[in-house]
RNA sequence: GCGGUCAUAGCUCAGUUGGUUAGAGCACAAGAUUGUGAUUCUUGGGGUCGCGGGUUCGAAUCCCGUUGACCGCCCCA
């Protein structure tokens, strides 16, 4: 057993394991590219008081932050909001609208590991800056659909849950609520779903029991899953903001249907999302099943840039995590196997064609393929089945008899076929064989 | 931060009421096989039984502590 292991909730990436990371980071990028969002990175250690000023103190006690050398209060990134906040902020008057941008990088967060949350984990964060408007969501959601379906998920395995923190707000006080307790109705909101009636305690506690005719309102509304239903509810109540706030609902909802995602959404007024930054439309990714942690949330912040010390400029933001999501693709077997695959296994017969062997070996690399040999002289039979075992389409042997001739013989290992080529010719050889054969 | 379960080879696991030198399969390596591959056979390397302490003539096994993993709570930006 190693005498040091690594830290609790870090994960050490071996090739297999790593593979399947860039598996992930490439479909994520592919995504983003697809949508036009561009690509950037930040530091990872941050000033405390970056993530202080967004989230409150509390947050101190969910972060690796420490004291630097030059009594700097330091800590380990947890997420990529406030960062790219303070970047855009930054460069607001000069960045081309609408600003797009993505980044695939990894955070820390001190807290209990679990199945599908671990301490350091990479998240795909996307955010469109500049846009107070649902046509940013229907971008955003539209790209968070495309960057799980791009590796084979379905409207079978995952949906995105939306929400809406600004019409609860409005609806809540057309029921005669004031901010505070608005806010208190929010919280056994979000804790309903999981704990039921209980979640209404800490609202007595504060504000004194909450009317029954009130809360059965509450109630109904968190049973909305459709606009039509929303219509209906909404509606007779009128109000400038709430109809306003209404239409804005249709443009999103009709929005993301005439892209062809209507399957994959559903309004669910249970989603409201921790920190009380946001400001609009929430939205979550989950598994049908139900049975994994979130793959992925996100929605509006229109004032954090601003809170941050930037210019006041609207924000929309998604991430999704890299844990939860290779769980979700390992049970619908999504997750390929990444074997070796060397395209060409040269066979030396020995020591005296090896210096040859290796000119050829050196073309052929230098035209981009991926070529193995055997470092340590072997028998001819060990290097076939190394050679199968390379995954190489084809093999090229290098022994005494073909030397002679100023040939190579190419192998296909896949029907056992041979010819000679001459050694001339052996990089165009591989090239029509490769791109023929396949 | 708080509970519950668990910890034996790189992986999956055996290991009897405490009893000699802790085993198997897979994986890895070498040979059978010095010019042709998925099979087979032989052999080998790899363990202070998570770590520390205790009980005992004797501990992988029983007890205590500790670390880690998993599950749940809190939280989930």
């Amino acid at each position: 057993m190693a005498q040091f292991q690594s830290l609790p909730g870090f994960r050490e990436f071996y090739p297999d394991a790593f593979a399947r990371r860039s598996h992930i980071f490439r479909g994520w990028r592919r995504a983003a590219h697809a949508y036009g969002f561009s690509e950037y990175d930040a530091p990872v250690l941050e000033p405390l008081d970056l993530y202080k000023a967004k989230s409150g103190d509390e947050i101190e006690a969910q972060l690796f932050s420490f004291t630097d050398k030059g009594g700097r209060e330091v800590a380990l990134r947890p997420e990529m909001t406030p960062t790219v906040c303070r970047l855009v902020g930054a460069r607001a008057n000069a960045l081309k609208r609408p600003i797009k941008w993505c980044s695939i990088g990894e955070f820390y967060r001190y807290e209990r590991a679990q199945k599908g949350r671990e301490r350091a984990f990479f998240q795909f964060n996307c955010n469109i800056f500049g846009e107070p408007g649902p046509e940013a969501e229907i971008e955003l959601i539209g790209l968070l659909v495309q960057a799980l379906t791009g590796f084979g998920l379905t409207a079978d395995d995952f949906y995105v849950r939306l929400s809406d923190r600004t019409l609860w707000l409005h609806y809540l006080a057309s029921l005669g609520l004031d901010e505070a307790r608005s806010k208190a109705v929010l919280g056994a909101v979000d804790k309903f779903e999981k704990i039921g009636d209980d979640a209404f305690k800490g609202y007595a506690e504060a504000h004194g029991p909450l009317p029954e005719d009130v809360k059965a309102k509450v109630l109904a509304f968190l049973k909305i899953k459709s606009l039509s239903a929303l219509e209906e509810t909404l509606a007779p109540i009128g109000g400038e903001s709430l109809q306003a706030r209404l239409a804005d609902w249709r443009k999103l909802v009709n929005g993301l249907a005439a892209m062809g995602l209507g399957e994959f959404v559903e309004v669910d007024f249970g989603v409201v999302r921790g920190l009380a930054y946001y400001t609009g439309f929430v939205f979550e990714a989950f598994d049908r099943k139900g049975e994994l942690r979130a793959i992925a949330g996100g929605g509006r912040y229109d004032d954090l840039v601003k809170k941050l010390g930037g210019p006041d400029l609207p924000a929309v933001g998604f991430a999704i995590g890299d844990v939860t999501m290779g769980l979700l693709l390992d049970q619908r077997g999504l997750m390929p196997s990444f074997g070796p695959a060397a395209e060409v296994y040269v066979v030396i017969g020995g020591e005296a064609e090896r210096a040859a062997a290796f000119l050829d070996i050196a073309g052929l690399r230098a035209a981009g393929y991926r070529v193995e040999y055997p470092l340590k002289d072997l028998a001819f039979g060990k290097q076939f089945k190394a050679a199968a075992e390379s995954g190489a389409k084809l093999a090229l042997i290098y022994g005494g008899d073909e030397l002679a001739k100023g040939v190579v013989k190419l192998r296909d290992l896949a029907d056992r076929s041979e010819h000679e080529v001459p050694r001339a010719a052996v990089v165009e050889a591989v090239r029509d064989h490769l791109s023929g054969g396949a």
